[in-house]
DNA sequence: TATATTTATATCGTTCACGATGCAAATATA
DNA sequence: TATATTTGCATCGTGAACGATATAAATATA
């Protein structure tokens, strides 16, 4: 007999990893007609917010590695939808800078959010519910993400 | 000024995939010690509570393509986690089986989803608000589930 | 029964994630 | 100021995810 700790009915990671990569390919045919990746995506919520950042500001923002960023960011380069400079004070940063197609992206993604929102929406999910629900995420982010960086 | 819309804050996605990363990386000291990914323990989570499945029926309780699933399993029959054998009734399927090696993973994995669970407990997560966590992120994966397949 | 369709799995190419490592610029310390 | 340390970013290798496509076996249809 399987033990009840061993379900993957009861495992909450399972969860979260199967409506991560739900959502994420919910968001694939829309961003997918303009080029873009769900996580290209990201980083041009975090540059439409605040342009011209180091590597390093958008690594911190998206809780990502520079690792992850930097050829992910060189890919965007190559569309075009931004540009990499060495920066001027510090010659160690790479300064990333949204290009006009880049800052028109937001444009022609504008029906996106919404777009994606709605497909979420259910018994469970409200705009009553959401807040509660974000504010478990957040706690379980906030939570692990100093966890895993004191006992790796 | 930014919409709101578009701010990172408000995205439910990057909270879900955020926490889907953090919570593996949580798993993932803990897995290495035995040679494992979060992934491959998903697989093994199916295996030990019915063993001898085919593919397709792993890529289904996984909710992955068998174009994800199959390389996995190579990787665990490299291991000597499990066997792949051609179905008898049906020569198309591949029948994975658990080794001893693999079955005996669960005594020595005992310990892992206590340890993880804990790490996660916190003020908004608790035994009592877990089920509601859970019953929204089921929404979301059963909704989306549908309606990735119809409109892609 | 011959042919068409469906099903189960595998292969291939691209893009993440991420640990490990390297390197150069900046900063701290001797 | 010389040396050590830290910081910012990049490179490399491995293992997912997943769309597209291929192939063989099973099933349905003509």
């Amino acid at each position: 007999m399987i033990e009840e700790k061993f379900k993957l009915d009861n495992q909450l990671c399972f969860r979260l990893y199967t409506a991560s990569r739900m959502i994420t390919q919910a968001y694939h045919p829309l961003l997918g007609e303009h080029g873009l990746t769900y996580p290209q995506y990201l980083v041009l919520l975090v540059l439409w917010e605040k342009d011209a950042q180091p590597v390093n500001d958008i690594a911190k923002r998206l809780l990502l590695e520079t690792n992850t960023v930097t050829p992910l960011l060189k890919r965007m380069e190559a569309e075009g939808i931004l540009t990499r400079t060495k920066g001027e004070k510090d010659a160690r940063q790479m300064i990333v800078k949204l290009t006009k197609k880049g800052r028109d992206l937001q444009k022609k993604l504008t029906d996106v959010p919404e777009a994606v929102g709605s497909t979420v929406l259910c018994e469970s999910v409200t705009p009553e519910t959401v807040p509660g629900l974000f504010k478990m995420l957040d706690d379980i982010i906030n939570q692990l993400k100093d966890n895993n960086k004191t006992t790796d």
